[in-house]
DNA sequence: GACGATATCCCCGGTTTCGGGGGGCCACCC
DNA sequence: GGGTGGCCCCCCGAAACCGGGGATATCGTC
């Protein structure tokens, strides 16, 4: 009698990390991976054409990010099981993710035999949280979320306009902005302009664009 | 008559990348992996060790930096082939990295066949230099570099000090803060504190610590 | 309909930064 | 011994930012 294999969608931009959980994952007799996928939009199309049991999510892809990615799917199939497997990236991107609805969230030198417990732990609808994870989470949760408008006025400080340029993109007066760069500064209990961005990258709440340089 | 192996060391972080790399690798026939690190300081060991024909070396290191590993490598032993294999973090990684002596730089969403031919090359003494990272080279080389201090400075502004913290920090006065921040705005083409710290981070001149946050 | 959260705009006094200018010291190289 | 470059210090007016305060409107929720 043969029990049906595990299956997995495997998503990451770096065939390289690809090719390295495959390798791992096909050794398991009881898994395959069914599908890969290097960017957001692609894996959501694969998950709907192969259905995975599992679903291993890096969170940088170009095109759709992961998170977004986890949505969709989702949005799609509401019980989808999907796994986090990224680099760290500050602590935005766990709570981010656990909202989006991860089942389970490991950073990428996790060891081989952890990820292969995870993905049969989600598979039977379980959740694994390590426990520096979950502390980030708790943290994250009693801290006061940024509204919308603070979050885009943070992402264009952080691509270093001033204030002057970002109500004029804003379409809002200079005021304004200063109005909630101040209400950032208590939310984020910091001081000064670039303390600010300093910190939404630390914490990951903004990125910085690193693309290969437009020639 | 057997023809000995290519000997490679894998260095990188993540264990699944280590291992996609491996498993790439052993695939060959003329070519097997005969130690790995995951840190700088470990990789210099193994070098020390093995004195491997080809090393491969991610530049995101703990304990020590990969550009800081290649020149303790090549100080040890000048015509080491070293190929750097890292994602793309910022112009700034790809020059230092080849200063260092790097006989190659990939970018780790490279086709496992591209890697496995640049390994034969440095082997036999050749270097490559993908066009868009030679476009990088040439244009960083024509830009004016930052002296020590200005570095430091920088420094201390990305992580969100102002510049009587950061006079205080390098003992020198706020005045002599400000000629170093105002030369930079004209070496790095931009202007107000948070675009410096932006522009520094965009292109890998500096970067923000992620660790885990310290509970 | 009252409430809370969000978003907008405004005022104001004090501090910091910006962007010019200046000069002096030292070490290294030609 | 005269450059050159790194580093340090200073001045000053204009602009930006800081950190309080308050006012109004909208939009949900309860």
């Amino acid at each position: 009698m043969v029990t049906p294999k595990i299956q997995v969608l495997c998503v990451d931009d770096h065939r390289l990390v690809r090719r390295g959980i495959i390798s791992l994952i096909d050794l398991e007799p009881d898994m395959t991976v069914v599908a890969e996928a290097s960017d957001g939009e692609e894996a959501v199309r694969q998950f709907k054409q192969h259905r995975p049991g599992v679903t291993l999510m890096d969170l940088e892809l170009p095109r759709m990010n992961g998170v977004a990615a986890i949505r969709a799917i989702r949005h799609e199939q509401p019980d989808a099981a999907i796994i986090v497997l990224t680099m760290y990236q500050g602590d935005e991107d766990i709570y981010r993710a656990v909202q989006a609805g991860a089942a389970a969230y490991l950073l990428k030198d996790a060891v081989p035999e952890v990820l292969i417990g995870v993905i049969r732990t989600v598979h039977t609808g379980g959740q694994v949280f390590p426990p520096e994870i979950l502390a980030v989470m708790k943290q994250r949760a009693s801290e006061p979320a940024l509204t919308p408008r603070e979050h885009q006025v943070l992402e264009l400080l952080a691509a270093g306009k001033r204030t002057k340029e970002i109500a004029a993109q804003l379409r809002i007066s200079g005021e304004t902005v200063d109005a909630h760069v101040k209400s950032m500064y208590f939310k984020l209990k910091v001081h000064g302009r670039t303390a600010i961005v300093a910190e939404a990258l630390r914490r990951g709440i903004v990125r910085i664009d690193t693309n290969l340089r437009r020639l």
